[in-house]
Order: structure tokens, then C-alpha cells, then sequence
DNA sequence: TTGAAAGCGCTAACAA
DNA sequence: TTGTTAGCGCTTTCAA
């Protein structure tokens, strides 16, 4: 009956227990200094015993340098998102950091206000903010410039440093392989844009202008898959429309799916390529042909200039990856060209 | 030009531009005292000419009382996982709460004794453990029980409090709807089970056998869609075979694909049905019949209920979901029945 | 209403 | 190799 301790055991009580000092038990834990094997020993086998874990806030005020890095973000549970989050959590933690999320729901000053004090007031050795929408593009204009900081994004902008995905480029290829697969033009639905413009939408508008190709209205959904499936329903009307390129897969699938139920046919009348290459997306129905956007390493690299920073060294202030076109199913000619 | 003013500003900074003393700010912060209305005046501009934002570390260790959540998860970005976050997070938050995530990736003594120490370094008021996995069920049983904790699941089990999706009664209602469709029996894919057997293939065994029916072995998925598809394409093979039940939508959908590339149908020759009621469910072709759980307010309930322990009010042992049968299009009448 | 002083749990600098 | 002392930033007695 060992029972209720009623409180966690501290430091002192280890050191009571192994009847060391205080500063021995922090030298076995830390590793700072040497202690002799006997000593070590008992320090060890009384924080088994008390199942003592070492308080990081108190390690924190004490050490100066916190072990903690902050990350805002728009929301936690979009593809996207989750993978980028997971890509720094990965090189955090195998560097020692621990990782604290904040979700910024909106672009409301208080809300902003709020995400960002409870971040900063963690204790944060440093910031990583994803730049994937407007709450994210308004955190990182409030977090003081002493804080070292990278930012994510889909476009490369002045400012923090950031590891960004160069949608601009990936976008263009999508329309040129559109294009060559002998259609006049592409249409566009995009998804809510983090700025003025997302890269997507930029490289897919200078792509058809370098073709001399129509630019055709650019058409607004939400993030929902059932706003694709409203574009997709209106889109299958009119038989101008033989392709479409979506901000993202859902909306892509969700489009698909309006088409589909009006009876026309993906890609017979209409090919629909998406963006990100969610992990569906080849399970579909056709296997849509999208972009992939690899968001984890996107994370990675975020984290390891954040790390750079850390450590004083030199860092690039871009970090820059390349998406890829990956080509299945649901982009084929258009009806002309197989009549 | 600002510039770095090297370090971020702490509470004596704001003390000595304000000309009060460190007591008089830190009152005016916490509102546990009275400060004239002159003085709370200087130092609220103080505090905001320096951006100056209490250290939650310092503030942790000397009130006692941590203001943080721990979430253990084996995962963050699959669906059911984030959404139980989020409802978490949702609750917490607006009690003044912040929430911190740890992923628990494997069942090793190490990995899990990683993320459980590092939860518990934070000096947290309570967690909130995802019992979704066997890493999940693994992390809890290495949290002292002197820390108040509540864990999610999908089955009843003794232990901590509980939120509970009841699976086992929604795997029922999923196959008394199939076999009243006209099918003989109904055969299960399960996703890596949490436990000996998860909610889901008891309640699907127990209908089976309470209405007579063979009970088929049991199929092995992982968490990919594409083992799915592998799956749907060995099984498509196989005419006996007319209505499956998916541990979840990702394998369903899988599945699917796999079934339509042999050129069979959906539902026409094998009825599909999925778990989770994932966002692109409805969109999928064809729409996914499915089992929706409202894993948003399950994280919502289990923290409700931490904060009932914290607050040392009683609170229930189990606090229950009843997924809800979703009909949507992948099931249908056996082909026998059609002919 | 205010300030001085003590203490939260830990690490680091200093002696022994 | 070890213990003593001081201090991280904040809140909370306790006096004034």
C-alpha cells in the first residue's frame, strides 16, 4: 500500500530518498556533471519508485532556454495541415523539443490575440506559424519580432523565413498537361485563399496566358466537399467546361461527385484534377489525378530552419520544394477529341 | 527601429515602467486584488507598450495549479482522432484551459514511457487519453493514478472514466440492416483492433450469431486504404461474398476501388458498408453507407468530465455515444435477389 | 491599497 | 565528486 502520495514527488523527495542532495539528483537527470556510480544508483532506483517526472516548468525558468516550440495553425484536422504539423513535430521531438499546437479560428483580433499570448506565454523556444490561410497570415503579423520564427506557406513573401511549396509551379504544369491533352482552356475553382492571391491560382492564370489561351472566371468554393459538389451539379450544364482544376482534392472528389450524378462522365465530358494528393485520392472513384504536395517534409524543413535560428546559424530564407503531378484517371482528352 | 531588446520583457520591466512594485503588476494580471484605478491604469499601458506576456512556466510553479491538458493520441491527422481533438481542445479552451498533444506511435516500453513522461513534465492540471489504439491503451496504463485522467473509447472498460462511442450497438444495427436487405450473412474487415476486439466486431459477431447466421473469419486491414483495395480485390472473387462491413470509411472506400477494377459492382454485386461517416463518405462514388460518430462531441464529454474531477464534483464512470446508421448508396439488395 | 519577503521545482556557479 | 547558495518569473502571504 504504497497510496496516495496526494502530490507528485519533486526533486527533494528523491533526494531524500536516495539521502543525496539536491543537485546530485539534477546531475543524474541531466547528465551535466559526474556522479559516482553509488550514488547514481540510488538517485535512479528512488525515481522509480516515486515515479518522479521532472517538472518542465520548473526546468524551463530555471534553464532560460525552453524546450518547447509553439505552432499556430488554421485548423488541425485538414490533410494538409495535420501532415505539416506532424513533419515538425517529428524533427522537434527527435531534437528534444516538445511541440505545443494553438488553433487561430479566425481573423478576429481577439481570437488572433488570444492564440497568440497562449502560445507565447508557454515559455516557447521559438515559432512555427502555417501561412495556409487568413488566421494563420494574421498570427504571424502579431508575434513580436524577438521571437525566432519560420512560417509555412503555398508562396514565397517577404518577411519571416519560410518553407514553402512552390504551388505557383506545380499549378502551371497541372494546366500545361491539361492543354496538351487538347483542351482550349481550363477552368478554375479555388479554394479559400490565405492571401490576395494563392499560388495556385497565379501559376494556373500565367500558364493559360503564356498559352494564349481564355481565362475563364475564377469560381469560389468553400473547404467543404459539398460546395464541390454544388460547382460540380452547375458545371456539368454547360458543355464548354471540359476541364477544371480544384485548390484541393475534397473539392475535386466532391465535384466529381455532382458531375457523376447529373449522368455526364469524369473524364469522358469533363476531366477534374485536384491538389495535395490526399490519401484518397488514389482510391477514388475514378483515381483522381492531382498534385502532391509532400507537406510533411514541408514540416520538416520548416522545423529545421527554426533550428538553424536557434543555434545562431546561418539560415536560408527560403526553403523551397517542388510538388509533383501525379497522372491517374480522372483527366483524360476532351469529348471532341475522342468523337 | 525597435530593435531586439535582447530578451522578452518580463514582469519586473513592467513594475519599473509603470513605477509600481512586481506585486502591484502581477495583482492587476490575476485580479486578486484591489489596485488603484491610477495604478492598474500605468500598468496595463506598461504591459502594453512592452508586449509583455506573463510566463506560464514561472506562473505554473508558483500558483500550483497548472492551466494545461494533457492529450495522449496515437495519431493526429486520421479523421476520427483529430475530430476528438478538436472537441477536446473546444472545451478546454473555452474554461481557460490550453491543451498540450503528445502522439504515442507504438506500444514499445520506451516510446510510450517518452510520451507519457513528456506529458507529465508539463506539469498538467489533468489528461484525456485516445484509447483508439493499442499505443493509446498502452500510454494509459503508465499514467500514475494520482493524476486525474479520462480516457475515449470505443468500448465500455473498467478503469478510469470514460467517453464511449458505442460501436458494438452500432455494428448491429449495421448488419441487421444488411441482412434484412436479403443477405445471407454479412463479412467483417477490421482495422488494427485496440484490444483483443474492438466495439466494432463484437456488436458484429453478436448479430450475426443472435440471428442464426454464419459468422465468417474475420478479415485483417491495416490503417491504409490501399489494403482495402487489395482486399476488395481478392474478395470480388469470391460470388459468396455480398455484403462487408468496414472497421472504418478509408478501407470501405479501398475496398471499393478494389471491387470496381475487377469490374464488378457497387452495390449491384457486394454490398460495402464503412464506420466513422468520414467528410468525403457522402462524395465517394458511389456515397458510402456508413456509421456516423460525432467524434467531436466524444472529445467534448470526456473533457466535461475532467473537468468534473478537477472541480472534485462526482462524475459518471461512462458517458455514452449512439453512432448513428447513415444509408447511403454502397449497400443494396444481394444480386440473387435482383435477378 | 501597497510593498517587502518568501517560495514554487529546478539548474548552475561556486566551494569544499 | 559532492553540497551550499543563488536565482529563473511569478504569486502569495504578511505588514504597513
Amino acid at each position: 500500500m504504497t497510496l496516495h502520495s496526494s502530490r507528485a514527488p519533486v526533486i527533494a523527495d528523491v533526494a531524500r530518498a536516495a539521502g543525496v542532495s539536491v543537485p546530485t539528483v539534477s546531475r543524474v537527470l541531466t547528465g551535466a556533471a559526474r556522479v559516482s556510480d553509488e550514488k547514481r544508483a540510488k538517485v535512479l532506483k528512488a525515481i522509480d519508485e516515486l515515479g518522479f517526472v521532472p517538472s518542465a516548468a520548473a526546468r524551463t525558468l530555471s534553464w532560460g532556454r525552453p524546450q518547447l516550440i509553439g505552432v499556430i495553425a488554421g485548423n488541425t484536422s485538414r490533410y494538409g495541415y495535420a501532415e505539416t504539423v506532424r513533419g515538425i513535430e517529428e524533427g522537434a521531438r527527435s531534437a528534444g523539443f516538445t511541440v505545443t499546437i494553438t488553433v487561430v479560428e479566425s481573423t478576429e483580433d481577439e481570437e488572433v490575440g488570444r492564440a497568440v499570448s497562449s502560445v507565447l506565454g508557454q515559455s516557447i523556444a521559438g515559432m512555427v506559424v502555417l501561412k495556409f490561410d487568413p488566421p494563420g497570415v494574421a498570427a504571424l503579423r502579431r508575434i513580436p519580432a524577438s521571437i525566432p520564427t519560420v512560417s509555412v506557406s503555398g508562396v514565397r513573401e517577404p518577411g519571416v523565413p519560410q518553407a514553402v511549396l512552390n504551388e505557383s509551379a506545380a499549378a502551371r504544369e497541372v494546366v500545361g498537361y491539361l492543354l496538351d491533352l487538347g483542351h482550349q482552356t481550363v477552368h478554375h475553382v479555388r479554394v479559400p485563399p490565405s492571401r490576395k492571391e494563392d499560388g495556385r491560382t497565379t501559376g494556373w492564370r500565367r500558364a493559360l496566358v503564356e498559352r494564349g489561351r481564355a481565362v475563364p472566371p475564377i469560381i469560389d468554393a468553400t473547404w467543404q466537399p459539398e460546395s464541390g459538389r454544388q460547382i460540380g451539379l452547375a458545371l456539368a450544364e454547360r458543355p464548354e467546361v471540359t476541364a477544371v482544376f480544384c485548390g484541393n482534392d475534397e473539392i475535386a472528389m466532391g465535384m466529381i461527385r455532382g458531375i457523376c450524378e447529373t449522368g455526364r462522365s469524369v473524364p469522358g465530358d469533363v476531366s477534374v484534377v485536384g491538389f495535395d494528393d490526399h490519401p484518397l485520392a488514389g482510391y477514388y472513384n475514378p483515381p483522381l489525378t492531382t498534385v502532391r504536395q509532400d507537406f510533411c517534409e514541408l514540416g520538416g524543413r520548416a522545423y529545421r530552419m527554426l533550428e538553424a535560428m536557434l543555434q545562431g546559424r546561418p539560415t536560408n530564407k527560403y526553403s523551397s520544394i517542388k510538388p509533383a503531378l501525379i497522372r491517374r484517371e480522372s483527366a483524360g482528352a476532351p469529348p471532341a477529341f475522342r468523337a
